[in-house]
DNA sequence: TTGTACGCGTTATCAT
DNA sequence: ATGATAACGCGTACAA
């Protein structure tokens, strides 16, 4: 590899002008600057970043430890982390856990399991070993969903953004939490459903500790409220994400005396479930019930009919986690305002409303 | 931070004796090595691999070049090199092209269009330059789907491993090919729906100049022939992996006055838009024809019928690449061997057949 | 068995 | 305006 040191010779000055040249900070004369740009260029010289953090103690790298990059959400957040670095000329390091090969990820309660087994700990110690000796100076903990991961991490003294999760006590003082509003985004797609002139409303949530169904169902009551709609116990039932749940929690939905004419249910694997089940009923969806998603996987589009949802920030939390560590790494103060962003959803309007 | 230095001086050796307890070379007595050790739990000391790169002028960091993280494919791969990464002691370091924001990255045309377009070339100039300046020793070129990228890179001598693409004029004298086999694959979904019984299969491929539409029609003939069977040329069509194309083609293929019973569909997407268009023509599947797609995407076992379809080797892939890159990197000579590794795709059976 | 000194490719300080 | 040189944190001869 070329160094600073061949530029300098093949230009005709010494190293300390070539640097002056490349950080244009010094005042070089027009004449030589343009001979120096010229060594570059003929030499095809880049500069190696691991000297120059070396001695400016400031490395440019941000660190991504993901809990699982297979995760529906993760590539479009990653998408707006590398977008976000490449504009503020940063490097970013991934590290990537494998949530998915140790537990059902969709299921709750593993996490809890999980950060407590010495298995998940150890190697997330071990991942956070290997980004820290690359001086990362922030890191983004991306989670596979929205939940509190305190403890996960050890103290750090780097800034951490915890994006699509969060953390009531983060691991360093200058923390960030990021993600989608499940509030917002429910009362949405309950109002949607709403103005489609329905009144009868069922709903069916993940698993009743999670944090995305407790919010969610705010969301729902909340909209219900504005609306004066009556609120039927009998017509709130919990799922735990998956597809069979969903199905599962139809039969029962319709077979009420009184069944709800619509279904608000808290993610797209779950409304698939219940639009089989329907099916298999001989309940036609939308026309004697209508089907409401939320997540906005890819295969919501291609479902039969294609599912009205709701669909995540992902790209711009990605952004904004991006941006945020950045700007908690460039300015050495703590982070200021709102610990917990929430940003917007989407509704996205399909047939299956 | 802590360095060698305050941990030598914590566990009262010098620091060489320090270096050689981490890299355990030299013989450093037993009891000064525990102490090291010690020191170096009680300080959190973690190496600076910039420094060690800088000295030892091997950084141990692999650069992944992706064309598009948003590609289903993508995600499985880099989980891959993640994984391989961490097993083999490297660091990742990843850039993303977003091929996605500069063109519809279905349609193969668009590729010959993107190569050729100065901006995209710039980006991946620019994109190189981050990573070259990070010195990683193995580069991974990530595509999002199987075609000739020659030339897109520069001359580079580091060893460059182009996964799910291939470059028949590679950028190094140390490259690799690696991506899946299309020609298997295809025969493995041929040969399933002839084993179900079906005699008259139709195939609606890709873009007619695709190397993937290509080979999968070579599999499709072969597949045929083992089993003596006809091959009809107005059974033959072409799409452009497009949803709306599958829909369009399935209604000549089924307006056709002697019909086929199955269609074998190049990717899954298509397979999706015959499915719907079947279904508007009031043709059951599986009942009165049974449809295969490939690629096993996510929605595929959602849809209903859920979809028979070949699934890609994608984290296979990656392990693979990142191995490859890492052998190349530390064996000094050349990549012997196979140049174009193809590993085989799985079946994967659902009712749609 | 352990310590000293030098160099890796930069930036920054100080002369010139 | 430009150049010489000392760090930065580490590995490694070579010396002790």
């Amino acid at each position: 590899m070329t160094t600073i040191h061949d530029v300098a010779k093949h230009a005709g000055v010494s190293i300390a002008t070539v640097s002056n040249v490349i950080n244009n900070n010094a005042k070089v004369s027009a004449g030589t600057a343009e001979r120096v740009r010229q060594a570059i260029n003929d030499l095809n010289y880049i500069p190696n970043i691991a000297a120059k953090g070396l001695k400016t103690n400031v490395t440019r790298i941000i660190g991504v430890l993901m809990e699982d990059i297979r995760n529906f959400a993760s590539p479009y957040i990653i998408d707006g982390i590398c977008q976000q670095c490449e504009n503020d000329g940063y490097h970013v390091n991934v590290d990537n856990l494998q949530v998915n090969r140790r537990a059902d990820y969709n299921v709750d309660d593993t996490y809890g399991q999980l950060a407590k087994s010495g298995d998940f700990q150890t190697s997330v110690r071990e991942a956070l070993k290997t980004l820290l000796s690359a001086r990362i100076c922030g890191l983004i903990y991306l989670g596979t969903h929205p939940r509190d991961v305190s403890g996960l991490l050890p103290p750090l003294n780097i800034p951490v953004v915890y994006a699509y999760c969060y953390a009531e006590k983060p691991a360093s003082s200058k923390a960030l939490n990021i993600s989608y509003d499940d509030y917002q985004g429910a009362q949405l797609a309950v109002k949607n459903i709403i103005r489609a002139g329905h009144t009868k409303i069922a709903i069916i949530g993940g698993l009743i500790n999670s944090y995305a169904t407790h919010r969610r169902m705010m969301g729902y009551q909340t909209a219900l409220m504005e609306y004066a709609l009556p609120l039927y116990p009998e017509y709130i039932l919990s799922g735990n994400w998956s597809y069979e749940s969903g199905h599962e929690l139809a039969g029962k939905l319709f077979n009420l005396p009184n069944p709800p004419t619509a279904v608000f249910v808290m993610n797209d694997l779950m409304a698939f479930g219940v639009i089989d089940s329907l099916k298999g009923m001989g309940i036609r969806v939308p026309d004697d019930v209508s089907v409401h998603g939320f997540d906005d996987l890819l295969a919501s589009r291609y479902f039969s009919p294609p599912l009205s949802t709701i669909s995540l920030p992902l790209h711009e939390i990605g952004e904004k986690a991006a941006g945020s560590v950045i700007k908690m790494a460039e300015n050495g103060n703590e982070a200021s305002g709102d610990k917990f962003i929430l940003i917007p959803c989407r509704h996205v309007p399909r047939a299956s409303v």
